[in-house]
DNA sequence: GTAATTTGGTGACCTACGTCACAATTTTTT
DNA sequence: AAAAAATTGTGACGTAGGTCACCAAATTAC
């Protein structure tokens, strides 16, 4: 854990204050209760958050690392999600239905997570049902970013995935290892490696 | 049109009152609310109801009927999703961010469609902040399904993503053309063709 | 700094499935 | 009820990309 970025809660939440105010803004007395909601946590890279078959208990707000889901095909782990800093990280089906996870989710760096139990958020839901019209329209972002997702899975063949990956992530190109990202795009390792080095 | 089902609104819109009543009971004002805002609207077999590179101004609730969303690649349709009776249809980036869509949506059966603008929903939410509540959980759920989508997609061959397909819409399997079905499983018309006579 | 482990690259081989072409069947139209 | 159109079935064939095996390079552990 090489990492040395500032590591107080109200600092590392501005991000998500951010997005919520730009939907609607919330007041300070909210901002406070969203902050004490959240407890902050670091994992090295590496480290199993949620372990399939057990139920998503949390939301985390990663801000800071690298993180991915995959489940399992027999002895074969398939990377279903790739997710960055500043974004929302559950297992959806998991989550939103408090029942037995089918993926896993691990962080592929030293990750600074700040995590929301399911039930606190049931209360901050109680106390403020405002924030619902945020969370609705963050959902409905994920959403759109799942049929992207689709899109992706239904392009003809590896390099058209490939480009894909390009196109949205290449940013983050040199931090995921190939493997990981071959699985995303649904294709062999070695396929993705060809693709990459030829042309 | 053969269709000679109940058609007046309320009746039509019995099972969404029953969805939304599940999850948070609502008064009798906002389903007179909610009913008033629908408009009922049929349409026949192969028409196009939202045509790609449009805004998606429209949420449709399938009262009655089935329907197909597809995108274009080249001169090839691809399908992305099927709708049955009683679920919401919208294109779902397009119609949450009033931006242009990338796929089309038409009917493969004779329909009966409650048409909700996205203008008028807008006003559902402003006289009934609570609505908000609903409309998260409902997206939620449409979130995990997409989910689900994601999974089918990453079967490993074309046989496992067939029986994804008999697990879930057995009870559909006649009513949708079999092209369709091959498209949205990604796989070739024929090799679905053959899959089902052969075994 | 060296050993051990993980990750990525490359060749050889093979097969699942896509494509094309056309026939059979079903549905729709008139 | 016949004709036309759309859908499905089936064979022949080709290839994209999966799998296996092994080596090179990079990262991690000690």
């Amino acid at each position: 854990m090489k990492n040395a970025a500032p590591s107080d809660k109200s600092t590392l939440l501005i991000p998500l204050f951010k997005l919520l105010n730009e939907l609607q803004p919330i007041s300070s007395d909210f901002e406070e209760l969203l902050t004490s909601s959240f407890k902050i946590e670091k994992v090295g890279k590496g480290v199993v958050i949620l372990k399939e078959g057990e139920v998503c208990q949390n939301l985390w707000f990663l801000a800071d690392g690298l993180m991915r889901s995959f489940h399992k095909i027999g002895d074969k782990e398939i990377t279903s999600r790739i997710m960055f800093t500043n974004h929302i990280v559950i297992s959806a089906g998991s989550f939103f239905k408090q029942s037995a996870s089918t993926e896993s989710i691990e962080s592929l760096a030293d990750c600074i997570l700040l995590t929301l139990p399911f039930t606190v958020l049931q209360k901050v839901y109680a106390l403020h049902p405002p924030f619902n019209y945020h969370t609705r329209l963050i959902t409905e972002d994920y959403f759109f970013k799942q049929e992207q997702r689709l899109y992706m899975l239904r392009k003809p063949n590896a390099e058209d995935k490939y480009r894909y990956f390009l196109e949205h992530y290449s940013n983050y190109l040199q931090a995921i290892p190939l493997k990981h990202i071959a699985s995303y795009l649904n294709i062999a390792r070695e396929t993705l490696s060809r693709l990459r080095n030829k042309k």
